[in-house]
DNA sequence: CTGTTAGCGCTTTCAT
DNA sequence: ATGAAAGCGCTAACAG
């Protein structure tokens, strides 16, 4: 029924042996003979047999990209690009994609479109379509051992489900894992990660960090790629502070979160350092609201900010998602941004800057970040030295920040 | 070195065909036997070896999602839908991980935080961590068949990649294959893709196609979602006609894809059936651009059409996306929304209703689309007779869009 | 450079 | 209800 390594032999007349060699393409084969397997493989239309494969070899090709939310684009972005560098480059025009300057085909006749900025990739694509008839199976099979299957595995943000990936990605003797996006800090998780890690790693899996601070006392990890959260939320509310705003608000991302506890400890260093104290309302509970890293979370959490606290000047929000919640919020109020209240964001996602008004945040380099743990999972960059690089966040001040209403 | 199902037999005292027996759950076993099976499991802290299982059984639990462009939530969004229908619901509460009423733990000593809306969920989270210790190795892979990996792939839109991931999941013999958004409408891809359908199909993949057409000509797919594009746009247009727009430019997504040409034939139904014409520019050329489905693509768009015609009352985007980019070419130059142009969307992604002004847009039920598409692909559900379902798209009126300066 | 020979770890009849 | 044995399809020494 299936065709197999041996049918693939059978009809180039070598050995079963010799088709897996030029299959993996790791060993001397007489370019005679390659030709000869080659071409009995596009004939039978032969698929390798992962599992088989795999089995034998006792490795993968499957690399594994654990995000908390694929519908955020946070994770999106860093997964796209660490998906691109580990699965190849061959059709990886991702942003350009279908760009094309001629009319739709078919029933679009009247479309005389006109391109919209670089033109001329037209035939590009048709062309290139052409080539990856049927025998693309071919080709692929043929391909060396770089062929990875980089995947990308939804966790929800729970704790569970990453754990599940883990070992369903340890069934697969993955080749490499990839954590992307704040840690939750529970003590029990935290054990079970450390575990499950090292043992991943004992299995020859690479793992590596993105988004991520290095789990205290591991080193199962290949690399770690930390963003400098603390500095960045430092920077954005000492931007805030020189702009004379004195009462802030901080609608914090879930507790427990890695991510949510830099960015405040970054807010509450730039307010210590300034020696102002954290706003508290009538009742003298802090004005720091926790919630998930939601644009309704940031609604709501903002809502309660300002009846708590009709004078505050500024919001701080997680992250421009939520952000995006607490611009919502104060305009409901009927206050504007940034005249009466200011509000800022985290992240700098590509919604951000066409907010209105263009709301002030943070940059990350999700992309740079995602492509470099892709390389590192890849085993084709050296990790940083002592396992850890710190990647920079800076300051983005747009429209949505001004100085206070009454300054 | 590494744990195999024989050393767990050794270690229940029975032979490895009862230790498969009771982690597959599908055979009758003995309760006290299954209880020593079980311990053994945990106690020696056994991984089943997936492609050793995988090559015996000729199955896998891999189910792959492929989409066209991970950053961006209109694929996030069903991606993640379907991936919670697939892997299991245990931790399945994505959208209010974290949520938290308490202060954050450690340092963030002086965190009173308040609860923003739902709370009281505090402790359980904690709790299931706890529960989620090393052991977790040992109930998942006791678990049944039902657990499966549903991992997304990431084409970048690239008729390659889509190709490439199509023949890694053959190899690894995926149980299921979703594929989610427009379809390339090239020829030579459309034979190479049905093709491939076909051979999936017929080695016992599950193809599920989930915002896309069904394949001309081909039965390989157990199930087609379609969204209702035309019907969606020809409503936007017709809203837009209501409104008194008779000028109106159209900054369309990537030709010869299914979801650009489909949306773009409702637009001309709606202007065809009110008697208006398409509107053209001094030079008798359309008003209607190309581009791929990004905000650039929006604003630069937008920039030309305003250049070519000034006289426009109304901008109609390929997207949500591409919208946010006309806004922003329109306020560059120096117009109102909508007092001097309207502009609408398509999609009603989650930023939208923040956008200012809120966009006019026609909502895509992504998430339900999702879901069904991985309940589909499981075989939870039953596929719709014919094979095809079309999902309604409903208009949302919103502030984007409203008469033109000069009715 | 190529063929031979053993398994990799699990599932699954077929017995019992 | 459980055990024994025969592969699943491929890779990796080891010869030659």
């Amino acid at each position: 029924m299936t065709v197999t390594l041996s049918d693939v032999a059978a009809r180039a007349r070598v050995s079963p042996a010799t088709v897996s060699r030029v299959l993996n393409g790791n060993y001397p084969v007489a370019a005679a003979t390659r030709e000869r397997v080659l071409r009995a493989v596009d004939e039978l239309d032969y698929v390798l047999n992962g599992p088989a494969s795999s089995l034998a070899a006792a490795t993968s090709d499957l690399v594994g990209i654990l995000v908390n939310d694929i519908a955020d684009p946070f994770f999106g972005i860093m997964a796209g690009a660490a998906q691109t560098e580990i699965g190849g480059q061959e059709g990886a025009v991702a942003p350009e994609s279908g760009r094309q300057s001629t009319g739709a085909a078919g029933t679009a006749g009247g479309t005389a479109g006109t391109a919209t900025a670089t033109g001329g990739a037209a035939g590009s694509m048709a062309g290139t379509v052409g080539a990856a008839s049927p025998v693309g199976a071919g080709r692929v099979a043929g391909r060396a051992g770089s062929e990875k299957l980089a995947v990308v595995c939804n966790t929800g943000g729970s704790p569970e489900r990453e754990l599940t990936y883990l070992t369903l990605l340890q069934r697969q003797r993955a080749a490499a894992v990839v954590l992307t996006g704040g840690a939750l800090e529970d003590p029990g998780h935290i054990e079970a990660m450390t575990t499950k890690l090292a043992k991943l790693a004992d299995a020859g899996t690479r793992v590596v960090l993105c988004g991520r601070p290095p789990l205290p006392g591991s080193d199962a990890a290949v690399a770690a790629l930390a963003f400098d959260n603390r500095g960045g939320a430092r920077r954005l509310t000492e931007h805030l502070l020189a702009l004379g705003h004195r009462r802030i608000g901080y609608v914090a991302g879930p507790a427990e979160r890695t991510t949510t506890r830099h960015r405040l400890e970054g807010h509450r260093e730039a307010l210590a350092a300034a020696g102002v104290p954290e706003a508290r309302d009538a009742q003298g509970r802090p004005l720091t609201v926790h919630g998930p890293y939601t644009r309704d979370a940031g609604y709501t959490a903002t809502l309660e900010l300002l009846s708590r606290a009709p004078e505050l000047t500024a919001v701080v929000a997680a992250n421009d998602t939520v952000a995006l919640g607490a611009c919502a919020a104060v305009r409901e109020r009927g206050l504007r941004i940034p005249a009466d209240v200011s509000v800022a964001g985290f992240d700098d996602l590509p919604f951000s800057v066409d907010a209105v008004p263009a709301l002030t945040t943070v940059r990350l380099p999700l992309h740079e970040a995602g492509a470099r743990a892709g390389r590192l999972a890849m085993g084709t960059e050296a990790p940083p030295p002592g396992g850890v690089a710190t990647i920079g966040a800076e300051l983005k001040a747009r429209e949505s920040t001004a100085a206070p209403r009454q300054a």
